[in-house]
Formats: C-alpha cells, sequence, structure tokens
DNA sequence: GTTTTCGGTCGAGATCGTCAAGCATTTCAG
DNA sequence: CTGAAATGCTTGACGATCTCGACCGAAAAC
C-alpha cells in the first residue's frame, strides 16, 4: 500500500512538513510534480491526517499536564464524555477498557484551574490525576518501516 | 507575550500547516513579510516547536493502541525509561506523580506484538494495559485565547 | 498484439517567498 | 520638550517554487 519512496516522504515531513517539493523531490529521487501528486494520493487516502504546528503548551501559559482518569457513574456515560469533549483544555481522550472508562490528558495553567475543571465532572464521574512531571517521549508517529526490532 | 495576531496565525496553522503566507496575510490584515517575520519569530521564541504531518497509524498497519501504565520495579527506573524510549512503537510517554510511574500510548499491528512488547519490559516493571476502543478526542492543543469558559 | 492505465518527466506560466529600502510610531536620553 | 534609536510595518522587485498541460514508456488487461 506505501512502497519506499511515500515512507521516506512521510519521514522528511514528520521532521518539518514545510520541506519544498524541490527539496523532497530531490532526497527521494524524483520530479516535484511527481511528489507532489505523490503527497495528494497520500492526503487522499487518509494516510496523512493534516499538516500541523506543534505549539509549546508553555507558550500559551499552560505550565501543568495531567493525567486523568475518568469512570463514568452508571447512566452517566454519554453526558461525561461530551462535557470532557467540550472542554477545550482536554487536550486528547482515549476510551479503554477496563475498570477506568476514559484517559485524558488535560492541559492547565495552575493547580487550581485543575481543581476547577476537574469539579465540573465530579458529581458524574469518579476520576484520578496523575500529574505529569516529565515527558520523556513526546507524540511521535509509529515506525514506518518494519516494526522495532527485537533490539537491546 | 503573544498577541492577538499571534494566536490567529496559530490557530490557522493548527489546522493547516501548508496555509501560503499571502493567505495567512490576507486573513489577519497584515503584509507577508511582516507575516514571515512573526512566524520566524513565534519558531525562535519555541511556540512553535514544528511544523509537521499527522499520519494515520492504520495506514501503516497499526490496528490496535494501548495506554500502559508502568511501575518500574526498585532500582530499575532509568533501565525502564531507556527501555521505552528505545522501543519505537511508544507513541508517547509521560512521567506522572503517583503509583504509576510512567503512562504510556503504545502502538501494534496485532494482539500479539503486544505480548511481545510488553514480554521486554515484564521483567523489569509492573505494567497495566488498556485497549483503546475509540478515540473521542485526538490530540489537539490547548486553547490559544482564554481558558475554556465555565459553560453548561 | 494491441490498447488502456498508471506513474513518470519536461517546460512554461503563474504563484509565492524573500530581500532591501523606506516610513510611521514609540521609547528613552539628554 | 526634543531628537535619536528601535520596532514593526509596507512596498516593489527579483528569484525560487509550484502547477498545469503535453508527452512518454512500461506493465497490465483485453
Amino acid at each position: 500500500m506505501l512502497d519506499d519512496l511515500d515512507r521516506k516522504l512521510l519521514e522528511i515531513l514528520v521532521r518539518d512538513a514545510r520541506t519544498s517539493l524541490k527539496e523532497l523531490a530531490a532526497q527521494v529521487g524524483l520530479s516535484s510534480p511527481s511528489v507532489s501528486e505523490r503527497l495528494r494520493r497520500l492526503e487522499e487516502r487518509g494516510v496523512i491526517r493534516a499538516f500541523t504546528v506543534e505549539i509549546d503548551p508553555l507558550a500559551l501559559g499552560y505550565t501543568l499536564q495531567a493525567i486523568v482518569r475518568i469512570r463514568p457513574l452508571p447512566g452517566k456515560l454519554h453526558i461525561v464524555q461530551k462535557l470532557i469533549e467540550e472542554i477545550a483544555e482536554f487536550g486528547e481522550c482515549d476510551k479503554v477498557t477496563g475498570d477506568d472508562c476514559f484517559v485524558a490528558r488535560l492541559f492547565v495553567r495552575s493547580i487550581g484551574d485543575l481543581d476547577g475543571i476537574l469539579d465540573r465532572i465530579a458529581d458524574k464521574a469518579e476520576t484520578s490525576t496523575a500529574i505529569i512531571k516529565a515527558q520523556p517521549i513526546r507524540r511521535r508517529p509509529p515506525p514506518l518501516g518494519a516494526a522495532s526490532s527485537p533490539s537491546s
């Protein structure tokens, strides 16, 4: 479905999405119209979901991040999910198997804000919160080529 | 630190990082060199961490995602952290307060792969894994302007 | 064996980004 | 109060880049 050239293009773009077609073309050994066409199709197929910009939350005043596990009270699942979606400080939310129904990432400017936001769902769900102390791995895509070797 | 124009630029770029300077200039009411200069400084200051491309893991064959909570055995913290960083299938990892030391996102192509990867840290840490069933909120930046209203 | 399709190249025209010069406003020193 | 320097913007020209159409060759389908 993806050939080596596609993977190579993606690899370059993940590092810098503004790489020019000309530069991309040079690096994969194609002409720029070909590269353009390949990108168009990668987008069309949904392989490339979006070209975007990664913003430092700190620069926006969000000095704190937390991982919040959320277990809605019986019958409140949909209300809780909707609430989470509406609170813009949730920067990510996954619905998972197990006791905790949702696992979400929360951006806040202060501990006070954290409390304020959690209060908004406190009467509809049990939550357990873990403050993020460090980020050993920041968002990155899975391996584009073969999966990670059994290295080490 | 950031003015309205900066925020507006970021908002546009988050949606589509390839928006041309000309287009950006038109939307914020400036000339393209001014926009160019603003972007340069946003990057310089680290507000914009990177221009990147969002790839659909599914398109790469990663049909499964999991949230893994990892509690290293006594004395194994650093070894475990290094191991996590080296395993490319970990697409995100946060070091948090509380009993679970790390919370990580894992991309895998099959349940078998999941088992294989967790085995690699099984002798150095306790893990608890939750399979992701749905993603109510996919990665998004915190609010650029004022924080989320006390709505609802 | 011919035809169609697919993915590629080339070149021209249009678009876009960058640079230098210049101008207005603000800030600060004297 | 006054003048100088710094800041942030605009304009216009030049160079680089992208896009579009025409064309080509290999592989698959008929």
